[in-house]
DNA sequence: TCCTGTGAAACGGTTCACAGCC
DNA sequence: GGCTGTGAACCGTTTCACAGGA
């Protein structure tokens, strides 16, 4: 249990689970360092440092069992228990992320969707009613729920944000572009989807300063 | 123009661009360092060092003229051109990214959108065609492409790839949760959602390791 | 012999601190 | 005096290399 986990092992640990997940459905009982990084898209000695910050669960000469590791990893991803989360924003990304088959198969469980429009408010998504957005802190301290999504403009992300913390929120995935101030308890990932296609367009205009080829 | 600019500076590039933007439209002249940090979420010292690496865009004593540098963030950023962008998948996240607005504001361009349903195929989005995924060569190289979106899933994902940069796509922006292989010229980002959300459960986790507090 | 676990070295990114120009 | 641009110090991450257990 180390006192900080760098961002880029917590990243690889989710590629590892990913990889060990279909060997064992593949039914393959043990992996190498070596296999599971060419699988991971990383290198022997990244699994093996990564690995090592948690315990020891492997063997030497024999490799790691894949079901005991893919076991450990999910405990330590905190994939062992079921998250709540509540989502604000029933736009395009919102109904994208509700509809996600994956969240729900990996213990996130979206209990509430909440619209400032009021031409959404009322509308029922699945068995989901779609609430006002004034209901933040009633349905964060009603469900239980430690994480929130923000599918929001940027104008009203930080008071949002504010607003679920003060709930009880733990963590939040924010879709809006702007930099969330929350205290240091609370997590928060940025997704960001025009920033990676600038760095795209920034890379490919590096390679090639004349521009797109368009 | 460096050799080579760090994943980390590119993100902080973006940042600088909108926090400059949000400026020249409340008609502000000149930022100095300090304040363009506090406004992009980073330091002084980060803001100098990132934009030293392209040039001396700033005046000693007085800082940087706002509409100068942000002229020089979107050249940098390869914003100053039209990007044009085939989107392979027609699911959700696909018409998310297809319907936001920010993409075309900031100069990529949806030419095409593919899928391999063919209850999709034919179907129109907006004054686009889904298109069947055969297409693709044709796609990128008739709409000379560099971009693509690969919203697809998991298995159809490194073989779309492949073929994307046979018919000459330069940059893939990837929803799906494998390691693309690509040549070292093609850029790629990932997006993975799960893995955003595993990274905030494994932190409230570490934080509290009874668990959620569910 | 095979493969893990881990110190130690190498690398790269961040922060510091100040010289130099306005 | 104020603020940029930048070498140098610092620090965390990645990579190497090997000791030691199966």
């Amino acid at each position: 249990m180390p006192r900080r986990v760098s961002e880029s092992t917590i990243r690889r640990l989710s590629h590892y689970l990913r990889a060990l997940e279909r060997l064992e459905s593949d039914g393959v009982p043990t992996v190498s360092s070596d296999e599971l990084a060419e699988r991971g898209g990383t290198t022997a000695a990244h699994v093996r440092k990564d690995l090592s910050q948690f315990g020891s669960f492997g063997k030497r000469g024999l490799g790691y069992k894949v079901p005991e590791l893919s076991d450990r990893l999910r405990r330590i991803l905190g994939l062992d228990a079921r998250w709540r989360v509540v989502l604000v924003g029933a736009g395009r990304i919102g109904s994208a992320l509700f509809e996600y088959p994956n969240f729900a198969a990996r213990g996130y469980d979206c209990v509430a969707v909440l619209d400032a429009d009021p031409d959404k408010i009322g509308r029922s998504w699945g068995s989901v009613r779609i609430r006002p957005v004034e209901d933040l802190e009633d349905v964060i301290k009603g469900f239980g729920a430690s994480l929130v999504v923000l599918a929001v403009p940027p104008e009203a992300a930080q008071c949002l944000a504010e607003r679920a913390v003060a709930a009880g929120a733990r963590g939040i995935m924010n879709f809006a572009a702007v930099q969330l101030r929350v205290p240091a308890h609370v997590a928060v990932t940025d997704v960001n989807l025009v920033m990676e296609l600038e760095a795209l367009s920034f890379a490919i205009t590096q390679a090639e300063p004349a521009g797109p080829a368009v």
